[in-house]
DNA sequence: TGAATTTGGTTTGACGTCAAACTATAATGA
DNA sequence: TCATTATAGTTTGACGTCAAACCAAATTCA
């Protein structure tokens, strides 16, 4: 069930996303932008520490979001390693659309859960989560 | 969380298979293989249906337990278009594994969490469930 | 200083997954 | 009967994902 819960989840995501023309990007794309909506910029390492991914994963990912012009790649000048990920302007503005997407999922996610319930539900899968 | 929980539990299950020397097969090979332990033979469609999955992803998967002798492909000779996957004895020998395996999960999926936890647990995600 | 090690990213190969196109066979109906 | 439609599976192409190998630059330390 939590697998379908998950995947029914992120189709939904993703549908919401399309219908606002947002085309081509996944829930993980979406992880990135969370990220840098918070951050201005990170580097390819930090990205994948923060959406749990491996970072050849996130050269994939990155590389597609800068296909599609959402953000732009730039090395450090000082460590020339280090590559730092941007937003460009195309893709700040999908944070509105992020935001009312996000609560949309929440809302529907919590439809007819009553918040002692939300609580409750919380509280156990955090336990499950550590069991593993 | 729901995500994370579902990847930290097949990572379990795949883990615990290496361990017992079952390599190279996912939590979507073991979904077949239940279908199978209770049902001695099934068509592709029947398999893709039961497991959730597209039916070019079922091909995939049981070309790969063909390949490791799992299973076999047996064309019925009525209607030639439909395809029986069956165990082999090998795949049969698997059961009481997975048996093992899905006990301990479960077990350590609800460890520290009470009865009623549970009740209440799947109670909240069967409504989520039905929200989307 | 210079070699060994560490660190940041990319490349490559394998795989699960889906959708769309396709093949082959069955079933239907005019 | 024969053309149309439906059904069962496979193929192909795209993509997310990881692990392992790899490259390049930085850091450490002998």
């Amino acid at each position: 069930m939590i697998s379908n819960i998950r995947e029914k989840v992120n189709r939904f995501i993703v549908a919401e996303m399309v219908k606002r023309g947002v085309d081509g990007i996944g829930t993980s794309h979406g992880d990135i932008f969370y990220s840098l909506f918070k951050s201005t910029r990170l580097t390819m390492a930090d990205i994948a520490k923060r959406i749990k991914k491996d970072k050849s994963t996130v050269t994939a990912l990155v590389e597609k979001l800068v296909r599609l012009g959402y953000v732009t790649k730039e090395r450090d000048i000082e460590d020339t390693r280090v590559v730092y990920v941007a937003l460009t302007d195309k893709g700040q503005e999908l944070e509105p659309i992020f935001e009312q997407i996000s609560q949309e999922v929440l809302n529907l996610f919590y439809m007819n859960i009553t918040e002692t319930e939300k609580e409750s539900l919380l509280q156990i899968l955090k336990k499950i989560h550590v069991n593993f």
